[in-house]
DNA sequence: TTAGGTTTCG
């Protein structure tokens, strides 16, 4: 049995000890040499709860005094225990007893220990064959004060805006701003980090250490680090963090309901359920109050003239000359424009000749400059990268007319400029992973001739407008999707026609209206027919506001379906701010998949909030429930999309009411749904146009009633994507061509329906268009 | 020692 408890009679151990075994001094005791017959004696003084490492594995820690040799420089060391020993230890150990290893490591600390600590420790584990005796209580002559309560040594942590100049401090932040590790001019690399939490105070730390894998493995902006003994400093005029002897960091993911896994070069740290909550606290702190990264650029999205960072797989590699060096990645996607390829001697390029050839359409050369290029050098092929601060730059060779786009990774480190290695187990390498492997390299290859040489073929000289026109002056920009056996009725004859009656028609469109897009969008309800105009942020603004004079009631906060986070804020007005995140089987959800209801927050806040997770509700406090906010605010936020019901057909129900759709087996959280259970009438989005058609007979107004059919764009998403708008206006200007002649216009076909709408004072027919689509080539 | 956030020689 590994650890064994012995009585001790009179100073002795009622059973002896194996006979092979030398008892060893801690002065002899040395890394490297053998030890395998010795044994260290020893009294407990100090005991470390027991933890888990990042493995899963146990850990107890103790400290070991040489009882007999007090007086000696060197008298306590530390013990690390590993597994299951670990856990049979914390269990038996007491302070003051005997404690007796063999077959333990020696391991040289890092190091200079003061206070009599010996300069290395000694690591023990079943495993390893190690042996313990637990020999009871010494003569109490030894320690006479010794106490036997559990002395834990907890590390404590100093909030950002509690830092004094010249101490060693322990520390929680929310990464907003890193430079991954880079060469330094110095030995060592180096990684500079700013650091943010609650008290909103903003902590630089400029770490150096010579070994890459020491300093902090931080991916993006938002990861939480918590860092042990960095030293504080003040320097111009503002404290700043930097590495001192002992200098240790764990990195956590910074997404709420991400697994809370540090990511550590060191083998031994302590990490307890304590900071499990600190994490857990500081991604929500996070969530709310740090601006996510832009989103993940990948090279189909890439311009000229940009800075970007890209998640990538390394496929080769060159010496291009002194102080440049040539990487070839791709991420599956493919530049939309020409890229410039740097020329390079064949016997430089690393890389699988076969895997660079099959992917030459999908790889773009990265050059990179300087200070990037040794650790450029050193990179693996087949690693994936994340490259931060590519600059993209056009520019033409002088023998071709075509600009490429080039890549470059200038020299020094603004912008956190520089290259970081993923591992493996990274979420975004995992999904880059999956991505590459489905992707197709028929169809890039197909494509050669779009972006590579070959751009003077045939249509070389064509622009891209002059295509445009000819095509209008042949086909329909718009299409049937149905009814396409009718033959064509003219204009004249329609409206000469009684309603209500269906026409195929062939026109152009000779104006619009509205012209300004963004005023086409409506909210309609189906069930009272009513149309309005989508409220202004002001006004949600101005109905947040109001909520937020209601102070959370503590009594609604974690309930059996949702968990309650309640924080106030910093400033001249104190704000208390609730969030109530939904559970499903009584577990926190990952954020994609969580809707959280929220109190007293601003309107950023809670813009925030929607990108992180996948619903949120605005709600406020009545004594026994939470209940929506008046319907003139969106009753339900979803990514960019506000959600609102109609005030005259809906009966808001409390939301416990939602309780039911967290119980489901995997609760969808369709707006539809959440609006049918909360007793909301849902608002449709529509983009309501109308549209002046003529022929040579006539002309006639239709109205276009399109919530996603003709345009080929989310009515819902149009208010809020730029991108949308863009392709909307795109469309309407092929449609009617600004400042073209009425001949010069291109035909539309369309379905049209004719109504009768009568009131008290006269009767009238109105068309509308359906049925029709934007043709494709027109997208 | 190194760098100490705030985009570039190529």
């Amino acid at each position: 049995m590994p650890v064994q408890l012995l009585k001790l009679i009179k100073g002795q151990s009622e059973a002896p000890l194996p006979s092979h075994l030398q008892r060893e001094s801690l002065q002899h005791l040395q890394e490297g040499c053998d030890h395998t017959n010795k044994y260290i004696q020893g009294v407990v003084t100090l005991s470390y709860p027991l933890t888990k490492l990042g493995d899963g594995t146990d850990f107890f820690k103790i400290v070991l005094q040489d009882s007999e040799n007090l007086r000696s420089r060197i008298n306590s060391i530390n013990i690390l225990i590993y597994g299951k020993m670990a856990k049979d230890c914390a269990r038996i150990i007491c302070h003051g007893e005997i404690f007796i290893v063999a077959g333990f490591k020696v391991i040289k600390l890092p190091e200079v220990t003061e206070n009599g600590r010996h300069g290395c420790q000694l690591e023990v584990s079943e495993e390893a064959g190690s042996a313990i005796y637990v020999c009871g209580y010494p003569s109490c002559c030894f320690f006479p004060l010794m106490s036997k309560i559990s002395i834990a040594p907890k590390y404590v942590y100093t909030p950002l805006n509690h830092l004094k100049d010249g101490t060693i401090v322990n520390l929680y932040g929310v990464v907003k701003f890193f430079k991954p590790p880079y060469v330094s001019k110095g030995t060592d690399y180096c990684s500079v980090v700013t650091l943010v939490d609650p008290s909103e105070v903003k902590l630089t730390c400029t770490l150096f250490n010579g070994n890459l894998d020491s300093l902090p493995k931080i991916y993006k902006v938002g990861d939480i680090v918590r860092f042990h003994r960095i030293k504080i400093r003040k320097y111009n005029g503002q404290m700043q963090g930097v590495t001192s002897a002992g200098f240790a960091s764990l990195t956590f993911d910074g997404t709420v309901g991400a697994p809370v896994v540090p990511r550590t070069s060191s083998k031994v740290y302590t990490f307890m359920d304590e900071e499990q909550k600190t994490i857990e606290e500081l991604r929500l702190w996070a969530a709310s109050n740090i601006s996510t990264s832009e989103p993940a650029a990948k090279l189909s999205g890439v311009q000229p003239m940009v800075f970007f960072d890209l998640t990538c797989q390394l496929v080769g590699k060159a010496k291009v000359d002194g102080s440049a060096f040539l990487l070839k990645v791709w991420d599956g996607t493919k530049c939309p424009y020409p890229t410039w390829k740097v020329p390079v001697e064949e016997k430089y390029l690393e890389g699988e000749k076969i895997h660079l050839y099959h992917l030459r359409n999908l790889t773009v050369d990265i050059l990179v400059y300087d200070n990037h290029v040794q650790l450029a050098e050193s990179l693996t092929i087949g690693s994936f990268l994340r490259i931060y601060g590519i600059h993209t730059k056009q520019a033409s060779a002088d023998s071709e007319d075509v600009s490429h786009i080039q890549f470059h990774l200038h020299g020094g480190t603004c912008y956190g400029r520089g290259i970081g290695v993923l591992p493996e187990s990274n979420p975004d390498v995992q999904e880059l992973k999956e991505f590459l492997e489905s992707v197709d390299l028929s169809g890039s290859q197909n494509n050669e001739s779009v972006c590579s040489v070959e751009l003077d073929g045939p249509f070389g000289n064509i622009t891209d407008l002059e295509l445009h026109i000819q095509r209008c002056q042949q086909l329909s920009v718009t299409v049937l999707t149905d009814h396409q056996d009718l033959s064509n009725t003219d204009l004249k004859t329609i409206t000469n026609s009684t309603a209500p009656q269906q026409f195929r028609i062939r026109a152009k469109l000779r104006t619009y209206k509205p012209q300004k897009l963004h005023q086409s969008v409506k909210l309609y309800c189906s069930k009272c027919n009513s149309l309005q105009e989508v409220p202004n942020r002001d006004d949600f603004k101005f109905i947040l506001r109001g909520s937020a004079a209601t102070a959370p009631n503590p009594e609604l906060h974690n309930t059996l379906w949702y968990e309650s986070v309640v924080w106030t804020t910093r400033g001249q007005k104190p704000r208390e701010i609730a969030i109530h995140f939904v559970k499903h089987d009584e577990m926190l959800q990952y954020p994609e998949d969580t809707l959280l209801m929220i109190e007293g927050g601003t309107l950023k806040e809670i813009w925030k909030l929607t990108k992180r997770f996948k619903c949120v509700i605005p709600v406020r406090s009545t004594e026994d429930d939470l209940e929506l906010l008046d319907l003139s605010a969106p009753f339900l936020l979803q990514g960019n999309i506000k959600y609102y019901g109609c005030k005259q057909c809906s009966t808001p129900k409390p939301m416990r009411c939602l309780s039911s759709m967290a119980a489901e087996q995997q609760p969808s959280w369709e707006p539809a749904e959440i609006a049918q259970v909360l007793g909301i009438e849902l608002l449709q989005y529509v983009v309501i146009m109308k549209f002046t058609l003529v022929d040579e007979t006539g002309s006639l107004n239709a109205y276009i009633f399109d919530y996603e059919r003709f345009f080929q764009v989310p009515a819902s998403e149009v208010l809020t994507n730029k991108f949308l708008q863009e392709k909307m206006q795109m469309t309407m200007n092929t449609l009617c061509p600004p400042g073209r002649k009425l001949g010069d216009l291109p035909w539309l076909e369309c379905f049209i329906r004719s109504y009768n709408v009568r009131d008290s004072m006269k009767h009238r027919v109105y068309y509308q268009i359906f049925d029709t689509t934007i043709a494709e080539d027109v997208v």
